[in-house]
Order: C-alpha cells, then sequence, then structure tokens
RNA sequence: GGGGCCGUAGUCCAAUCGGCAGGAGACGCGUGACCUAGGAUCACGACAGUGUGGGUUCGAAUCCCACCGGCCCCA
C-alpha cells in the first residue's frame, strides 16, 4: 500500500506507545498474510468440513472505500473469520459492480473511456481493502464490466427472452431528464431519480422489460423461509402490494365494450357517484366527446408536463375534467359522469376507477373540488364525509346498497362478488403493485442488449456463439454525452451488422442493461468465476448456495434483493439452480453517520476513512465501529471514540505481552477465579457473535482483560497459567475484530501464525457452574433481602430461608402472608396479608 | 391518510421467558497514585431510574391502551 502523501512517519499514532504501534504491526502482518493466503476457499471435494458462504454486497467503484463500507465490511469480516474460526470452509468472495453511469460522466468529463476510471477505482479499493484486513478469497475477484462477466448478463438476457419474460412494449416510462434515460419504477423514489435526485418526467417509449409481475406470487410466498430483518420483508410486501379485491365491468354510453374496473372496496359499488379515467390513458382520449375534446386536450398536455413529484404531492389540489361522457353503475344502473384526472394512473389497475367519495380519500377531494354527490353506503359512526371532508375507510354496516344492506364490510366484499359472478358483471381479481421491470437504459457504460433489428425478421437474438457482444472501444470523451438516445446509436461501425437469420442489413440494439440486471446474479459467478461453459458452474453452485449470510446497505430493500430473488426463481426455473431463495440470512447494516446527519461531500459533513485509519490504524476503526451499537443501527462516528478503541487495544496487547509463562502450560494449574471469567467469556462471547451482538460480545472481552490486568497486577501473577489462557483467548476472539492487534498478540504469547486457523476456543462446562448465586427475597415486590444460596437449590427450601430472614420479618412487621412466589434460585417474592 | 420501528445517566449503549437498573461495556468529566512527566498507566468517584399518563401482574424498561417525540415504508 502507498502511504498518503500527507501521512509522515514521524508523526505517532493516536494512542500508540512503544509496546503497541498499530502502524508498524499493520504493515508487518499484511506482507505476511499475503504469503500465507489463509482465506482460500477449498474446492476440493474430499473436504468434509461444512462450507459457509459469506457474502458482502459488492462496491460501486466510486473512488476510494469510505465509512460507509468499513462497516458494512467489518460486519461480514466478523461473520466469516468467525467461521474460518469454528472450521468451516469458508467462502468470501469480492468484486465490483463496475458498470454504471458515474464512470460515463467521469469520462465525459475527463475526455477518456469509462474503463479508465472504473479500474482505476478497482485497484485502489482492492487495495484499501487489503490494508482494511478483509477476508476475502482474492481468487474469486470480478468486475461486472468485464466482457467474460457480461457475457453471462447477454446469455441469460437470451434465456429469458426465449422464456417470454424479456420483452419489450411501448407505454410510458420513467424518464430522469439529468441522466437522459429510463428508470425503473423501483429507481423512481418519491417522483425523484434515486441516482441524481432530479424530478422523473413521464415520457412515452419503447423499451425493454424483465416480466417480474409473473413471479409476484411466489416473491410474497417465498418470503416465510427468509431470516431477514422484517423491515425489510415488510417493504418488499408493501412495494409488491398484493390486495385482493373485485374486477368490476362498467358499460359505457356509446361505447360497445364495457370497462373494466379493478377495486379492493366491491362492497362500496352503490357508493360510486363517478368514473374517473387517468388522463394519460388511452381510454380517455378514445372516449372524450367532442364538445369536451379542446378541454380534455389542454389538461392532457398539462398532466404531461407535470413532474411524478407535482403529481404525488399529498396536499395538492385534485384536478381534471369531465369527459362529456356516462358510465352504468351495473348494480343499480346509475348513470355516472366520466372525468379524466392525473391522480389515476395509467399504469396500475386497469387505469380507470369506479369514485366512491364517501370512503375514499383521493375521491372524496375530487368530489369536493368539482361538487360531485357524496352517498353514504357504510355506517361506520364517524363524521359524515360530505360534511368533515374525512372519507371513513373502516368496518361498519351497509346502507343504500339495495340487497347489501344489513352486511358489515368484510360480509358485504364476498357477497357482492358473488353477485356479480352471477351475473357475469364481474369477478374476484387480485391486483399487485409491482410493476415489470424496465431494464433497458439509454447509456454506454452498461451491457449491450444481445438483439438485432432486422426490417424482415423482427427482433432477432444474437446467436449464443457470437456473446459477448463487446462494447465498441472507439467511443470515449464527448461521444458518451447524455443526447436521449444510446450513445451506442453513433458508433455506425458497431451498430450495422447483417441479421443472423437472413443475412439482410439490421442494426443491433442501442440500448444497455440496467446495471441491476449485473447484480442480480453475481453471487452464483463467484462459486466458479472462471467458467467458460455457463454465467457458473451449477455443480459449484449447489454446493456453496444459498449464502449463509448477506450483509449489506438496507438502501437496497426492494431494488437489488427483489431482482436477485426474481433471478434465483426463474434459475430454479430453467433447472440452473436447487433452490428458491439465494439469501438465507440478510443482516442490514446502518449507516454512519456524522453529527446527525448523513455524510455527504457536497455539504462537507465528511469523514475520511483513510484518515482515520492513518491517525488510529485499521484495528481500531473496525473495533470502534463494531462496538458502536447493534449492526442495524445507524451510528455516529461524532458520538465514537476511535483513541478509546486503541487504548483499549493497547491494554490488550500489553496483558499478552506480559505473559510469562510458556506456550502449553498446564492451564488446569491455574487460578480458578480467572479461569472461570475466561470460560464464562468464551460461552457468551460465542453466543453473543451467533446472535449478531458484537458490540455486546466486544465489551465481554473487555471485561475479560480487565480480570486479566488485575490477576497480573494484584493476583496470581503474569506466570500463571490461567494468565496465558485468557490472553490467548482474547486473542482468538480479538482476531474477528482486530486482526492484525490479535496476530501481534499471538505472535508474541510463542504461537504460530495466522492466528485465524487457530481454532476458536470452548468453553469446559466445570469451570460454567457457578457455586453460589445471590437471591432476591422481595415483600410485595420490594427487595429486603438478599441471600446467597446454591443455584439448584429447592423452591421449598429457598421459601423457608426467605421467611426466616430477619429483614423480611421485620419488613413483613407481623402482617400474614397472603401468597409467596418462588422462581428458584432467583428471586422469592413475599405478599403480605 | 394507512402500516411499521424506536425513546434507559451529559453521550453511545447493556439488561434470555416479565424477575436485583447498587446500569454490563465504553466516551466524556472529576479525584488520587505512579512515573518514562504523557494525548501514558493504574485505582477510585459523581451524575440516572427507563418519554408521559393509565392498565394487566406477586412483580413491568420488557406485555396492553392512549398521548408526546424521532425514524422508515406505502399512499
Amino acid at each position: 500500500m502507498e502511504p498518503k502523501p500527507c501521512e509522515s512517519d514521524e508523526e505517532p499514532m493516536t494512542g500508540a506507545d512503544e509496546n503497541y504501534d498499530p502502524r508498524a504491526i499493520q504493515d508487518k502482518w499484511q506482507a505476511r498474510w499475503e504469503e500465507l493466503n489463509p482465506f482460500a476457499a477449498s474446492e476440493d471435494p474430499a473436504d468434509e468440513r461444512p462450507r459457509k458462504y459469506a457474502l458482502d454486497m459488492f462496491p460501486y467503484p466510486s473512488g476510494d472505500l469510505h465509512m460507509g463500507h468499513a462497516e458494512a465490511f467489518a460486519i461480514g469480516d466478523v461473520v466469516a473469520r468467525y467461521w474460518f474460526q469454528r472450521g468451516y470452509n469458508v467462502m468470501h468472495p469480492i468484486g465490483w459492480d463496475s458498470f454504471g453511469l458515474p464512470a460515463e460522466n467521469a469520462a465525459i468529463k475527463r475526455d477518456s473511456h469509462p474503463a479508465e476510471w472504473t479500474y482505476a477505482n478497482i485497484d485502489t479499493q482492492a487495495d484499501s481493502f487489503q490494508r482494511y484486513a478483509t477476508s476475502f478469497d482474492w481468487s474469486r475477484r470480478l468486475h461486472t464490466s468485464d466482457p467474460d462477466y457480461y457475457r453471462w448478463n447477454q446469455w441469460l438476457f437470451l434465456r429469458f427472452y426465449e422464456r417470454g419474460l424479456a420483452y419489450r412494449k411501448g407505454g410510458n416510462v420513467n424518464w430522469c431528464p439529468n441522466d437522459q434515460t429510463v428508470l425503473a419504477n423501483e429507481q423512481v423514489v418519491a417522483g425523484h431519480c434515486e441516482r441524481c435526485g432530479a424530478p422523473v418526467e413521464k415520457r412515452v417509449l419503447t423499451q425493454w422489460y424483465f416480466k417480474i409481475t409473473e413471479y409476484a406470487d411466489r416473491l410474497l410466498a417465498d418470503m416465510a423461509e427468509l431470516e431477514w430483518p422484517e423491515r425489510v420483508l415488510l417493504m418488499q410486501r408493501n412495494w409488491i402490494g398484493r390486495s385482493e379485491g373485485a374486477d368490476v365491468a362498467f358499460q359505457i354510453e356509446g361505447r360497445a365494450e364495457p370497462v373494466t374496473v379493478y377495486t379492493t372496496r366491491p362492497d362500496t359499488l352503490y357508493g360510486a357517484t363517478f368514473f374517473v379515467v387517468a388522463a394519460d390513458a388511452a381510454l380517455a382520449d378514445e372516449i372524450c366527446a367532442p364538445e369536451q375534446r379542446a378541454e380534455f386536450e389542454a389538461y392532457r398536455q398539462a398532466v404531461q408536463r407535470e413532474s411524478e413529484v407535482e403529481r404525488l404531492a399529498a396536499d395538492r389540489e385534485k384536478t381534471g375534467v369531465f369527459l362529456g361522457r356516462y358510465a352504468i353503475n351495473p348494480v343499480n344502473g346509475e348513470r355516472m359522469p366520466v372525468w379524466a384526472s392525473d391522480y389515476v394512473l395509467a399504469e396500475y389497475g386497469h387505469g380507470a376507477i369506479m369514485a366512491v367519495p364517501a370512503h375514499d380519500q383521493r375521491d372524496l377531494d375530487f368530489a369536493r373540488r368539482f361538487g360531485l354527490p357524496v352517498r353514504v353506503v357504510v355506517r361506520t359512526g364517524d363524521a359524515d364525509p360530505a360534511e368533515s371532508g374525512v372519507a371513513t375507510a373502516g368496518e361498519g354496516e351497509l346502507v343504500n346498497s339495495g340487497p347489501l344492506n344489513g352486511l358489515s364490510k368484510s360480509a358485504a366484499i364476498p357477497r357482492i362478488t358473488e353477485v356479480l359472478e352471477e351475473k357475469g358483471l364481474g369477478k374476484a381479481a387480485v391486483n399487485y403493485r409491482l410493476r415489470d421491470w424496465l431494464i433497458s437504459r439509454q447509456r454506454f457504460w452498461g451491457t449491450p442488449i444481445p438483439i438485432i433489428h432486422c426490417e424482415a425478421c423482427g427482433e432477432v437474438p444474437v446467436p449464443d456463439d457470437q456473446l459477448p457482444v463487446r462494447l465498441p472501444d472507439d467511443l470515449r470523451g464527448a461521444d458518451l454525452a447524455p443526447r436521449g438516445v444510446s450513445p451506442l446509436a453513433a458508433a455506425a461501425g458497431w451498430v450495422n451488422v447483417d441479421c443472423p437469420k437472413c443475412g439482410a442489413a439490421a442494426k443491433r440494439d442501442t440500448d444497455t442493461m440496467d446495471t441491476f440486471v449485473d447484480s442480480s446474479w453475481y453471487f452464483l459467478r463467484y462459486c466458479s468465476p472462471g467458467y467458460t461453459d455457463g454465467p457458473f458452474d451449477v455443480e459449484q453452485v449447489r454446493r456453496w448456495m444459498p449464502a449463509d449470510q448477506y450483509t449489506g446497505g438496507v438502501e437496497h430493500a426492494i431494488l437489488h434483493l427483489l431482482y436477485s430473488r426474481f433471478f434465483t426463481k426463474v434459475l430454479y426455473d430453467m433447472g440452473m439452480v436447487d433452490f428458491t431463495e439465494p439469501f438465507t440470512r440478510l443482516v442490514n447494516q446502518g449507516q454512519v453517520i456524522l453529527n446527525g446527519s448523513a455524510m455527504s461531500k457536497s455539504t462537507g459533513n465528511l469523514v475520511d476513512l483513510g484518515e482515520q485509519i492513518a491517525e488510529y490504524g485499521v484495528d481500531a476503526v473496525r473495533l470502534t465501529m463494531m462496538f458502536a451499537g447493534p449492526p442495524e443501527d445507524d451510528i455516529d462516528w461524532a458520538d465514537l471514540s476511535p483513541s478509546g478503541a486503541v487504548k483499549f487495544l493497547a491494554r490488550a496487547h500489553r496483558v499478552a505481552a506480559e505473559v510469562t509463562s510458556a506456550p502449553g502450560a498446564d492451564v488446569a494449574t491455574g487460578d480458578t477465579e480467572l479461569r472461570k471469567v475466561t470460560h464464562r467469556t468464551i460461552d457468551e462471547v460465542t453466543r453473543l457473535v451467533e446472535a449478531h451482538r458484537y458490540n455486546v460480545a466486544i465489551a465481554r472481552m473487555m471485561e475479560l482483560t480487565s480480570a486479566t490486568r488485575k490477576t497480573i497486577d494484584t493476583g496470581a501473577g503474569a506466570g500463571d497459567p490461567a494468565v496465558r489462557e485468557a490472553a490467548e483467548t482474547l486473542a482468538v476472539m480479538l482476531s474477528l475484530v482486530t486482526p492484525y492487534t490479535a496476530e501481534e498478540m499471538w505472535e508474541r504469547l510463542g504461537h504460530d501464525v495466522p492466528v485465524a486457523k487457530a481454532g476458536w476456543p470452548a468453553a469446559e462446562p466445570a469451570l460454567l457452574v457457578q457455586e453460589s448465586v445471590t437471591c432476591v427475597v422481595q415483600v410485595a415486590g420490594k427487595i429486603r433481602d438478599r441471600l446467597e444460596v446454591s443455584p439448584d437449590i429447592a423452591e421449598d427450601d429457598l421459601e423457608r430461608l426467605a421467611v426466616a430472614s430477619e429483614k423480611v420479618q421485620v419488613a413483613m412487621g407481623g402482617r400474614g402472608v397472603r401468597k409467596i412466589i418462588v422462581r428458584a434460585p432467583k428471586i422469592v417474592n413475599i405478599v403480605p396479608a
């Protein structure tokens, strides 16, 4: 690792002393570990050790690693190192998600090729990972922008295409005016581009989609088997947005075909007083009456100009135009005016709704704005919506609803659905919020879509043996500037090809794939990174997958994690994998923030990882991250004390350095009190690490360090074998979090390195047994006495002891006993009469 | 508007099932010892009573209800 120019060897690191110099041991061990290569996963089929797959969300190479990476990769590394110590055959790979817009923007600015920026950053990050002591198997390293990788993106696209899961269609799409490309629904956050924050616009374009909606039910159902944070599952559930309701057919006067409307509240059908069509839906244009045409056109143009943000704003006044037409309510024959509005979305449901203003807030807002009637059909006991302006959505008794009158809401829903089905006017229906995944992008630095457009043959897949369709390498700098169509369109020599089917002149598809395609299966590629006969070796994947733990940020809760689940299910259906979920256990670490808000370059609210490491050392930074709190919580760097971490490490290191007994000394002869602390620590830390309670595990290691210190100074002394045992235990446990310091301790204790292979200590059950425990005696819930008792004392013995206590007698003040609760050996509660 | 998560010392955080908050651990602060005189080390100490109000219970930080405050998802 090259030292940063600002670093000076003269300046001692914070907290360093002559015995513990973090920088010196970093340099020493980094070089040694490269020789030892302790973390290569074994592919030997004869290797009987059970396997574990520790997976980290791979980074995007935007400059050097930052504080967020430091936290996420510290967590993943602790897990992997724990499994190594437990003797598993561990795979802990790393790679780079190296296609994407920032590289392209950098190339435009510097008049270079995106690859230059990308691969330079990857090298920087790889060096930083080495220094950060991550336990990766470097032989599995991959980059999604390598042709050897994206070739298989194209191959998978073609398999999806064959199965009808990749298709092209025209329609309204999300358009980022800044990045000059379309976006998937998942990439629009509150109306803004997820990447650059620009307000998203709508455009009508023909684009490529993956049919993720076909998997909606399975994506929902299979969540049951996942050990994921509840909130992530909830987010995915919300995103998929399954709802049960009914499709109802409405006749429109003067139109032959009825229009189908989806509703989750068919019970309110008698309360429908008007009908709304999405202003940008084809239906609105079609049915608009001639006398309303001019008004409608003006409105539609206004709607098309507005951004998603404006459209979604909650407090915004409703807008719309009457279309001059009427729909017929199928249950009561009422004529309902048909309006066009932007609060109904063309892409959802069928692009039209029945409006029930009494029981839907948006419908009510619209009705009040345009003076449309409000009819209550569910009596909920709340105020009249027409008066209060608040729609009522709760349970209640049906009124004004013909045959439904008197039924409850929940009874009315199946009843009306039945009626509709009998009359052929509708049927029960399930609707999803989830849309198909729009995967084409009008940008350069991504995987070319392997399709050729031929005038005669139409869409023609590029034959497998012609993959990869490589990106042209002669485009650079200004050639890549966004212009609304893919820069690839300008590469004539690349675009113009012969049709693989008929040989006539044809053109390549010029769009590239969403980079989320790349990341939807990279974890499979790690299992056989050099494989050339397919995206992955099916046999290897069977051995390693699914990943036992996946560590990364919650920002991927619906994007990457949903797409990867979808890919896995498709591959399962293709018979390429034998599991349906890719990640068994998921850990979402919180963010590293500063002074209460997110770190950001633009506001200068930033802590530089390299500087922190230069000041405190890798181990102290890792320890600070892991000790700060539960991994899923945000951690505020301003609240933390990396110098405190250095101090503790120096303390632990000193304890190991002071040990004077020889390796292999007979611990059985050692100080029993310290041995008990050591073994209790082993027992607790093991449990805590398994449960991801790293901050508490570290607190226990600190206690053991203090206990050892005390034994050396005022107890059995540095030569006692129990001190050696404690120091060795500390070194191994610390090796998960602070590998450099642990290695140095291990060496000083006279052992063969690396400590990573020392093996996890086992607690001796005999040393976990306590001779006596404190029993609390309460009178009426107040603590009156404490008794030292045997841990296996019988309940009636304990009760006798408690009642006999003098302090208890005083507290009872002569009152009789009403009740005694005994929970041996911890507590006795005496309730006086 | 609907749904979810969370409120413990000045700060970050602990507390299997409801069972000792003499708060596990740490930061910061203070006092003392020691010395290599430091941004070192060791020892000791102070500050709190679980956001508020009810309820259930022998017993509530933990369970239930309402409210206040903060965060997240969907609209």
